[in-house]
DNA sequence: TACATACTGTTATATTATAACAATTCTAAC
DNA sequence: GTTAGAATTGTTATAATATAACAGTATGTA
């Protein structure tokens, strides 16, 4: 039997640093996880930073370009990790991923003149949030 | 001694980091930039950011995020960059500005939901070239 | 078992970016 | 032309972000 998705199943450092994420109200940066941790027994940035490269890799969190910093998935999971789309508050830094059909559909569909053919967008949107404006 | 080039009323480090980036092929990061201009007299890290940082904030250079690297505009009405879009090739790392008036629209009057109102956004789409498909 | 793959721990180093402060140059108003 | 504020420059030091390299350990599968 094919299965569609593999199931990953995260190890004990992915794990650790994905639940830090995920509880997390604002994007963490990869030094801010390492001092948050230390106390678990991860003590040096490569195991900070191939966990947040795995965590990406199957779309469990995202990175934050524009403010190297890594938010937990807020959609359904890993799927559409290919295609994501942020609102910024300047402001207050709040981030919100954006799950929005439409623009989702349009970007993946987007031609470019090129010959460029696309696998994967990243969209980071910049404003004020409702309580900052 | 030292005057504004009139060209671009840019500063003379400004012109000369401009200049570089202008005429290269490809994204250039900062500590490239700095080693090709020390023998113009550009010594260290603080005067390549200051410089870079000014282009950018004119509209004369983009910043790539997910490289760390800048470009110049290529487009020449982005005298502010409150709206840029790149294509970027996974495998040779060419980048290009997209310049496409529907999608800019597009984002530009994209509305979310929970009360944001948008001033700017950076997209990037990565995939493939012509030639490296 | 044996092998491959993924994950871990560790030290060191590379890369990217800013703080802080003094000096000079530009601009515009007087 | 003098003057004062803003912008730019030069400089040293350091902060923040990320990877190389290598050795060891678990885990799944044949
Ligand atoms: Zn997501
Ligand atoms: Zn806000
Ligand atoms: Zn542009
Ligand atoms: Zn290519």
């Amino acid at each position: 039997m094919t299965r569609m998705h593999k199931e990953h199943n995260l190890s004990k450092n992915q794990q650790i640093i994905f639940d830090l994420i995920h509880k997390s109200p604002e994007p963490l940066k990869a030094y801010t996880i390492l001092f948050s941790v230390q106390k678990k027994g991860i003590n040096a940035p490569p195991q900070v930073y191939r966990a947040l490269d795995k965590l990406v890799e199957i779309g469990k969190i995202h990175k934050i370009e524009s403010k190297n910093a890594f938010v937990s998935c807020k959609n359904s999971d890993c799927e559409i990790s290919k295609a994501t789309a942020f609102s910024i508050c300047e402001s207050c830094e709040m981030v919100d991923e954006i799950s929005d059909v439409k623009l989702s559909k349009y970007l993946s569909s987007f031609n470019y003149k090129k010959g460029m053919k696309f696998k994967r967008f990243n969209l980071e949107l910049f404003g004020l949030c409702k309580k900052c404006k």
